[in-house]
DNA sequence: TAGATTGTTAATCGATTAACAATC
DNA sequence: TAGATTGTTAATCGATTAACAATC
């Protein structure tokens, strides 16, 4: 699942799995990297390592996009970047609202992720009057009475809901009913969306929540199991580990 | 995936698949809504609904934590916040830092659903010296020469890291070498940590980009077949999704 | 040619779902 | 007893992974 288009099967049209459409932008972030070093090719496994996936994965996700690399080369690191913004649709632009200027809303606006990867914020919206006019990170915040407008005039399929909980599925059907089919939602809400429509949440306190469960796990295990096994002699010790969390979904960055 | 502790099944001892651990967090927060309207007891299907999440799922999710319904009647509310909470580990209080006071940081800072959930910003802490003494949601800000003191005093095993992306791997070290084993990670950086220690990540900019893949498939679909197929007399119009995006993993909230 | 590395196959694993027997 | 609803089974589906033939 995880579209929000449940009468669709998971793998679409051209049949990219969804797990793979997740990591798409992890693979575009390590190239991006290395494109800025200049560095002209990239092998499966040194790539996944920056990825932070294992080689068999990306080569996986990268056949459902075609056979853009080199046997016995690898892959250039240029064209990847291309493959993959367009495969994502980053190649065009994608105005952008974001409603519920709070902190979290001015994190969000003033986060420079957007611009370099084809989403442009056309409006940052409130509810409070006092809030209309002023500017955050050099935007002005418009009206939310001013929403259905801007989303006409602007093209915007894309919505940032980040109002509080109880605002949240008002500010949601408005979108919807104004034109928007993506929406992003950062509100502590099930929103309940048209057929049609997609709907992503980002939710800080079920990551904490999930965090702790394994924290707990943790203590539980160092209290039964105090002294850790001893190795058997050339044994390999436990390498370090490079998971970042359910990489079969999740998530886009953001800095302070 | 998903933990980092990767040496291990990713079914643990007790059993919990992590599927299951990333919906409970859901589940607790519809039974937390259905305590506070005083709800006594709810139906799988009903619980299921709030959550945004089939029945079956649910009922196959609650089989791993044990029986905690009754056949006929549903499950008590009451008793199953409190089982949920028990096994998320939210009976307990759990300290946390929060690295880097931007924008983001202080929307975290303000965010009050951290308490409610047994979780306690411990300290707010910032590489700039002129942050430092500076209140932000009536927490001091303290400078990161601190981080370890911090830590250490506070038994604190959870950080939450919100600074720049170039800081990031730095300060997870930092934090592990202190004692931190859980860490939430806002920053656009694949961090690598030893054996043991847990990353969850939550990146904006991939949510946005995942999206733009479904819009830029919407549109092409729209082109390809402008007409939609004619309903066959009697077939059941499109339901309304419920979706919530890869439910498999994500996210907890935030209102701004 | 020899070495390197991709792209694909097939096995395995975990997650989802429908169906229904158990039982309140 | 009849109706309702859980807890579990078994089938299905999608994702992961190792291995290796293809090929640069």
């Amino acid at each position: 699942m995880a579209t929000g288009r449940n009468h669709r099967p998971a793998t679409r049209s051209r049949g990219i799995p969804e797990a793979t459409v997740a990591r798409l932008p992890l693979y575009l972030r390590a190239l991006t990297a290395l494109s800025e070093r200049s560095v002209p090719t990239v092998s499966s496994e040194e790539l996944a390592s920056a990825a932070g996936v294992n080689s068999a994965k990306l080569r996986k996700d990268f056949s459902y996009l075609g056979s853009y690399g080199t046997r016995g080369v690898g892959y250039d690191v240029e064209y990847l970047v291309y493959q993959i913004s367009r495969e994502l649709g980053l190649t065009q632009d994608w105005p952008v609202v974001i409603v519920g200027i709070g902190n979290l809303g001015a994190a969000l606006a003033n986060y420079g992720g957007f611009a370099s990867r084809g989403f442009r914020v056309a409006a940052l919206i409130d509810a409070d009057p006092a809030l209309a006019g002023r500017q955050v990170a050099g935007i002005g915040v418009r009206h939310v009475d001013e929403l259905e407008s801007i989303i006409e005039t602007n093209g915007v399929s894309i919505g940032v809901i980040t109002t509080p909980g109880g605002a949240a599925q008002q500010v949601c059907d408005r979108l919807v009913a104004a034109g928007v089919t993506s929406i992003l939602n950062f509100a502590p809400t099930v929103l309940t969306v048209p057929d049609g429509v997609d709907v992503r949440k980002v939710d800080l306190s079920i990551e904490l929540q999930i965090l702790a469960f394994h924290e707990q796990r943790k203590a539980a295990e160092s209290l039964t199991q105090d002294v850790p096994e001893p190795l058997a002699p050339g044994a390999a010790a436990p390498a370090p580990g490079r998971d970042q969390g359910p990489d079969g979904d999740i998530p886009a960055v953001m800095p302070a």
